[in-house]
RNA sequence: GGGCCGAUAGCUCAGCCAGGCAGAGCGACUGGCUCUUAACCAGUCGGUCGAGGGUUCAAAUCCCUCUCGGCCCGCCA
């Protein structure tokens, strides 16, 4: 037995050279071709939203795809869209190809309720515009993949069944079907006398079916009885007829390793609820049903999401292209980086925390800082993982101050209180600017997601304000101030203080004027480098309540 | 009940394979910058490495037992 939890040692810096060695290891053995391109698979049924833990079945493979590449081999990247597989419950959240999440009761759901039993792949697509409900979140997952930078190729289960591809395996599990059913018996009580390795569609309602009646050498015959599936029945018809082998699939524990063979898969990760169950059986199967040498396994745990399993049903769930509205794609894949043996927690409210450790993480590679001989190492060799074209000279600006410029829309004012605080330096060109600032984007849908106290938004209008003599008159000194001296941020920052005292109005209460004109909110940023930035103008009119 | 995986500072995580001073970042706190507020600088605090036992000159690391959490051991995938 293959232990698929032994991979992600630590003899590396990065848990995917571990993994490429295993699987330079199964291409040195002797029954294989060593001219044939490396095989990667990963693989998930497209049962609905695909979340962003499920990602982790895409860049687990995708780490080690480019760890045996930088190595020089020849990989393929194979995803299968487990899209045979029937429909068994309605999930409670669907997703349209724009990313927008919407509930059952958005579309309609009798049409997916009376397709119960179907493959995916015959279940018309609630929202019309794909081939199928299977094709509908197939194209969810390449988007998602799209969107990480990942080029995965894509194969239809159901496609490896129709066009045969799937034949000559299932009529080995068949022929040597009481050879099957006692393997399985090892690791599934129910499997009894009657159990033949293969599920039929049904003819007559399209379900596919569990009662087979004969074998013949190219085709079974069926009665489409009653399915029992997660503490419910699907009715089956009750019809009785014939289907070939392209008409129906392999249970899963068959079907894995079919899928092993057929695309002749050399690596394969999977979340850890298969490490115990469906690894060990069809780790069996492959050797001694098949007389295959199974893939390299390799176990990642799972993520939560803001503490709690990632879960369809409960509506626990984000999408990738919602994350990809937060993070920047790099931020992403060095979470999919990290130890995959570690549960993680994908925690939106402290995002920033990411991040930073992401930016520190660049820092360490660019050697712009100097950190533990260890972490140094890990960012050598993760790093390039990370980034397609590592810049030196990349500017970031820490996230939780980009999420404070998102208090404008106005670029050029994003930039200059960018420079003004020293984030992005003198000498950068236009080019540095822009990429420095796009973080922006994502940093501010994150303040306005969680509404934290980043959340600053820039008054464009006199808000109603109303203060006493004092402080109107230190606001207008201030204002008299600026317009004199055009101050630099620090000398603006000390006037403010200086003013405040000279009117005897509590210097406290005279910071929260300020915010209160400028952002309504009772707290801020550092008011002199804000204001500092801020158009002049408009600061004066705002400074005088004029506007 | 049996099996697998995990647990290291308030938080996020390295370190474990192959034993050699308990680490980083963030946060918090203190101080600095004419200055209670994003930022910046300096410093401080922070640990029964889940618990107990064993091996060893030496254990976060190896071994055993236990606790807690997740997963598997029905079906399905």
């Amino acid at each position: 037995m293959t232990s698929p939890h032994t991979l992600a040692d630590r003899r590396y810096d990065f848990w995917a050279d571990a993994a490429a060695d295993a699987v330079e290891e199964r291409i040195g053995s002797e029954e294989r071709d060593p001219d044939a391109p490396i095989v990667i698979k990963g693989g998930i049924s497209p049962s609905g939203v695909p979340h962003f833990g499920n990602m982790n079945e895409v860049m687990r493979g995708h780490f080690v795809a480019e760890v045996l590449r930088e190595r020089g081999h020849e990989v393929r990247h194979v995803f299968t869209t487990d899209d045979r597989d029937p429909l068994r419950k309605l999930p409670r959240k669907l997703a349209d190809l724009d990313g927008n999440v919407v509930g059952l009761g958005e579309v309609d759901a009798s049409a997916l309720g009376t397709n119960l039993g179907k493959a995916y792949t015959d279940v018309p697509d609630p929202f019309g515009c794909c081939n199928s409900y299977g094709d509908h979140f197939s194209q969810i997952i390449r988007q998602s993949a799209d969107l990480l930078g990942v080029d995965i190729e894509i194969v239809s289960n159901t496609d490896l069944y129709e066009d045969g591809t799937f034949e000559p395996v299932v009529r080995h599990a068949l022929d040597d079907r009481a050879a099957a059913r006692d393997l399985l018996a090892e690791y599934q009580d129910k499997v009894d006398e009657s159990y033949v390795p293969f599920n039929p569609i049904c003819a007559n309602c399209g379900k596919i079916t569990e009662t087979v009646t004969d074998v013949a050498d190219d085709a079974v015959d069926y009665r489409c009885t009653d399915i029992e599936a997660g503490g419910q029945t699907i009715e089956g018809c009750g019809h009785e007829g014939t289907a070939t082998l392209r008409e129906g699939k392999l249970p899963w524990r068959f079907e894995w390793p079919a899928q092993w063979r057929t695309l002749g898969v050399d690596f394969e990760p999977f979340g850890k609820d298969h490490a115990e169950g469906s690894w060990p059986s069809g780790e069996h199967i492959a050797r001694d049903l098949l007389g295959d040498d199974p893939p390299v396994p390799m176990v990642y745990e799972w993520f939560t999401l803001n503490g709690d399993a990632f879960s369809s049903s409960e509506g626990n769930v984000v999408m990738v292209s919602e994350v990809l509205d937060l993070l920047e794609p790099e931020v992403v894949r060095y979470f999919f980086a990290k130890n995959p043996k570690r549960a993680r927690d994908f925690d939106i409210e402290r995002l920033d925390q990411l991040v930073d450790e992401f930016d520190r993480f660049e820092r360490l590679y660019v050697g712009e800082i100097d950190g533990e001989e260890q972490e140094r190492k890990r960012a050598e060799r993760i790093y390039p993982f990370l980034v397609a074209d590592p810049d030196a000279d990349r500017v970031r600006i820490p996230y939780t101050f980009a999420a404070v410029l998102g208090m404008t829309d106005d670029s050029g004012l994003r930039e200059t209180m960018a420079r003004r605080s020293g984030h992005i330096p003198a000498d950068a060109d236009a080019e540095q600017v822009e990429a420095a600032l796009a973080r922006v984007e994502q940093a501010r849908n994150w303040a306005v997601r969680t509404d934290n106290a980043y959340n600053y938004r820039l008054a464009e209008s006199l808000p109603d304000v109303e203060f006493d003599d004092a402080t109107t008159n230190a606001l207008a000194d201030l204002a008299d101030f600026v317009e004199a001296a055009s101050p630099d941020e620090e000398t603006l920052q000390g006037e403010i203080y200086e003013i405040a005292r000279e009117h005897e109005v509590d210097v406290g209460d005279f910071f929260a004027a300020g915010y209160r004109l400028f952002l309504d909110e009772s707290e801020g940023p550092r008011l002199g480098p804000f204001l500092a930035a801020l158009d002049t103008t408009f600061v004066l009119d705002r400074l005088r309540l004029e506007g």
